[in-house]
RNA sequence: GCGGAAGUGGUGGAACGGCAGACACGCAAGCCUUAGGAGCUUGUGCCCGCGAGGGCGUGAGGGUUCGAGUCCCUCCUUCCGCACCA
């Protein structure tokens, strides 16, 4: 037995050592011209600079630098920059609480988290460090904003928006969640108001937002895009106004209808009662239920509407509305349960064959007639609720001409008559609104216009970029826009006349910034354009993006909206932003709900990697599930792998040496005798085991990956002190293990390789700069195996045996056995299943 | 209500339709010891049994199959998205 005892691993030592050789050496520089080798380019959601990294970084950006090592040493050139999403509420409210200039507060936050995240270890490319608070980037927002202008994707509109009360600014749609439409960043309930806001036309793009194609997508992500984008195929039906005593009728109702084959069944018509013809309908004796109505509905969308299931309520106008197909007067109301945003804000109600009209008729004694039911069954008009189901063998009822007709023939024809006589048409509308980009805010993007007396809302000229931030702002404690309140700010001149205009103080949301940022990383620096077209052309697509799935409908759907809107202007070649999506799962708190600094159940990374060491963190992190899937944080079971480093160290530099415990004999150890046919075993084992864990990590199954490893490392642990150990085969399988960990766990390989090549007295190599070894597949094939034996499908034995044995070989060897023999008590087989080299099942019944 | 994901030991989690529970934590017993937040060995799904062994087991119930955690049907539960979208 060995006295001499190798030190233990150090990760306090061992782990900056080497983070800052590497920076030293360049060795994760990328060359972005470097045309020799194919590009990768691999990106993960920049952090907001709250200040404090938490494991949740940890958990998105440590398996994406795996990702990245391995790509790289396949002989990718990998792009994998990092930078940070500076412009956002909490600087603002760190200036109103501490009264410092947010700009400080970011730098401040940045300038320690790009501490945390270097001891990560990751291969980050900070030369390619983007800040978006910093003129040098958001200039290019004012830019794109421009063009936009220009391009018709930019507009300025009065809309009834989503207020936040708390954060004191308007929110995008997407922004406003859940049932109980709160802002999706402080919670708190928003409220209507009619505002002028700008908008950035993102329905131009709508049918090309559902088109997934060559997007390697998560099916969850899409479906929701899909389900945001809600486009519904239908028909524009104009009714008009029948005249009658207090107006002269004629007026134009669109209503939009996905069952154009019902139109005979409309019974009555439904406006929203923010309606614009609302006004001009209404009778003089209804003007005071109406009026009372429509106060009150805009009162309710400003109170929780949590009951979905509430009553329905509305009242008449007094006016009826003319059915185009049959001429027939129906009376118009005014519900709340119809938008004035969807559609054209007015429907035909239908109660026979919809569940709200007919909710709405019972509640208020309105007719309701079938018009479509299954072959041979009539109509109802006594109906307990809405025939909506829809039978292959369903046909038009009570309805004129079209009678009889099967109701996908009836939508058709009723259509195309229709538009013949110019009272409707074929039409598709979308749930999909504008992004609302105007923001109450000062600390984000100056939006680039002027409000002249004399010309209006003029835009900034080009050359007139970058409106600048002002460096003293002044934060009441109330809130509000402080950019509102500096005069040299607010005033400025029209480009146009050159009189005093006031500059616009709405600032762009922040989701600005994070629609293009990855196109900057190639050229963070280029001033004379956002994009370098010619990087762009080489490096894009991004090749793999991850990043949390929360983000389906706001960043993924803005990114795409940019990349079309760009592509439209020629400022790239590509049309969509992210060939592959990932979205890794989120480490919620120990309480099982979302880390937030609120919740306090924020959990800090600094104190596990300063106890264990970043290998560690990065290993647990990987191993402890599937990194798709959701998990509440709980450092139990982190020493596990911090013991697997440490068996891997042993194994490594000593592997002669032996622990003291109560071991047998070293030739009955472990199933490994030492001898040769041992050492064929162990370097067969490592072939297997590189097998899988490179189908781990191309699927991004970590989890499993660490635990293939940690098994090879548990077997040479168990040849350890053998005849084995230090033998070819054993350095063989050494040198794998260490390449195979390399991407997951950087430093301790690095170190061990470096070692080993001292040894060895070869010049020093990274082992970041190896080659991904290649899989001996002859090697890999087990040569003996343990065949399962069932009966009845029962296991019954498991019989030792060489691999590749002929069927009747098998079946005798199998029944020979004393086990099966009982197990079959004497009875012939009626059948017997065998799956070559898998299992054998014999059916006696 | 609609759409999606998921239910496996004490715990985190493994399992091309073919040995359920890999790997790890925890726990137990033992070894070693410079007595540590260290290392090593063995065991550990549940029930019966001293043991050999047997029975039962993947949310519930049906089905397909020689064989089902896995496929199909009907439920239940949890989480996520949408919120009267005509």
């Amino acid at each position: 037995m060995r006295e001499v005892r190798v030190e233990r691993y150090d990760a306090a030592e061992v782990e900056p050592r080497w983070q800052a050789r590497w920076d030293e050496l360049g060795t994760y520089r990328t060359d972005l011209t470097d045309t020799s080798r194919p590009t990768f380019y691999l990106l993960t959601m920049y952090p907001y600079p709250s200040g404090d990294l938490h494991i949740g970084h940890w958990s998105i950006k440590t398996p994406t630098d795996a990702i990245g090592r391995y790509r790289r040493m396949h002989g990718d050139n990998v792009f994998f920059p990092i930078g940070f999403d500076a412009f956002g509420l909490p600087a603002e409210n760190a200036a109103i609480k501490a009264g410092v200039h947010p700009r400080e507060w970011t730098l401040a936050n940045i300038e320690r988290m790009r501490r945390q995240l270097r001891s990560m270890g990751a291969t980050f490319n900070w030369e390619a460090e983007v800040v978006t608070a910093t003129p040098e980037y958001y200039r290019w927002n004012q830019w794109f904003f421009l063009k936009f202008l220009e391009a018709g994707l930019a507009y300025r509109a009065m809309a009834p928006v989503d207020w936040c009360p708390k954060d004191q600014t308007v929110l995008a749609r997407e922004q406003v969640v859940g049932p109980d439409r709160v802002c999706e960043r402080c919670g708190t309930q928003v409220v209507k108001r009619d505002l002028e806001q700008w908008f950035f036309r993102t329905t131009r793009y709508a049918d090309e937002f559902l088109r997934y194609e060559g997007l390697q997508w998560p099916e969850p992500i899409r479906l929701m895009q899909t389900n945001w984008i809600g486009r519904s195929e239908g028909s524009e039906v104009v009714f008009r106004t029948a005249p009658d005593d207090h107006q002269p009728g004629g007026d134009e109702l669109r209503v939009f209808t996905t069952r154009p084959d019902t139109l005979f069944g409309a019974t009555f018509m439904v406006l929203a009662p923010e309606h614009p013809l609302v006004e001009r309908l209404t009778a003089p004796d209804r003007r005071g239920d109406v009026e009372r109505y429509r106060h009150e509905a805009r009162r309710k969308s400003e109170i929780d509407r949590l009951s979905t299931e509430r009553e329905k309520t509305g009242v008449p106008l007094g006016a009826d509305a003319i059915n185009p197909v049959n001429g027939e007067a129906i009376p118009i109301w005014i519900a709340d349960y119809v938008l004035l945003s969807y559609g054209t804000g007015a429907i035909m109600a239908v109660p026979a064959h919809d569940e709200r009209d007919f909710a709405f008729a019972t509640q208020f004694g309105l007719p309701i007639r079938q018009v479509v039911a299954p072959v041979g069954h009539g109509g109802d008009d006594e109906a307990d609720a809405a025939y909506i189901a829809h039978t292959p063998d369903e046909e038009l009822v009570n309805s004129g001409d079209y009678t009889g007709l099967s109701a996908p023939e009836g939508a058709r024809r009723i259509t195309a008559d229709l538009e013949r006589e110019g009272r409707g048409k074929s039409a598709v509308t979308y749930r999909l609104r504008d992004w609302l980009i105007s923001r109450q805010r000062a600390w984000g993007t100056p939006i680039p216009v002027v409000y002249c007396p004399t010309d209006g809302i003029v835009p900034l000229g080009e050359g007139d970029l970058p409106v600048v931030l002002p460096d003293d702002f002044e934060f009441k404690p109330t809130g509000g826009n402080a950019l509102e309140s500096h005069a040299a700010f607010v005033n400025a001149t029209c480009p146009r006349c050159g009189g005093p205009a006031r500059r616009e103080t709405d600032t762009m949301d922040t989701f600005v910034d994070s629609s293009w940022y990855w196109w900057r990383y190639l050229s963070p620096h280029k001033d004379d354009g956002p994009v370098d077209r010619e990087l762009e052309e080489r490096w894009c697509p991004v090749d793999q993006y991850t990043g949390g799935a929360e983000h389906a409908v706001l960043h993924l759907l803005y990114s795409r909206f940019f990349s079309k809107a760009l592509a439209d202007l020629g400022l790239i070649h590509e049309r969509e932003p992210f060939k592959r999506l990932f979205n890794q799962g989120q480490i919620l708190g120990e309480d099982g709900e979302r880390m937030s600094k609120s919740r306090g159940n924020v959990q800090d990374p600094d104190d596990l990697v300063s106890r264990y060491g970043a290998d560690t963190v990065r290993l647990f992190l990987m191993f402890m599930k599937p990194w798709e899937q959701d998990a509440p944080w709980s450092s139990t079971g982190i020493t596990g792998l911090s013991r697997f480093l440490n068996r891997v160290w042993t194994v490594t530099l000593d592997p002669h040496g032996q622990e003291s415990g109560g071991r047998e004999e070293d030739a009955s150890r472990g199933g490994g005798d030492g001898g040769p046919s041992g050492s064929q075993a162990l370097r067969a084992l490592a072939h297997r085991t590189l097998k899988r864990v490179t189908d781990d990590y191309e699927g991004f199954h970590f989890n499993t990956m660490v635990a293939r490893l940690i098994e090879l490392t548990n077997a040479l642990m168990r040849y350890r002190g053998t005849a084995l150990a230090g033998s070819p085969d054993w350095e063989e399988t050494i040198r794998l293990l260490l390449l195979m960990l390399a991407p997951a766990a950087p430093h301790i390989t690095e170190e061990l390789w470096s070692r080993r090549l001292t040894v060895a007295g070869e010049p020093w190599r990274s082992i970041h700069q190896e080659a991904w070894p290649a899989v001996d597949e002859a090697l890999a094939a087990e040569e003996t195996m343990e065949l399962p034996v069932q009966v009845n499908g029962k296991l019954r034995d498991r019989v030792p045996m060489a691999v590749g044995l002929p069927r009747a070989e098998v079946e005798e060897i199998v029944r020979a056995r004393e086990k099966v023999q009982a197990a079959l008590g004497g009875q012939e087989p009626l059948r017997t299943v065998y799956v070559d080299g898998r299992l054998i099942n014999f059916v006696v019944r």
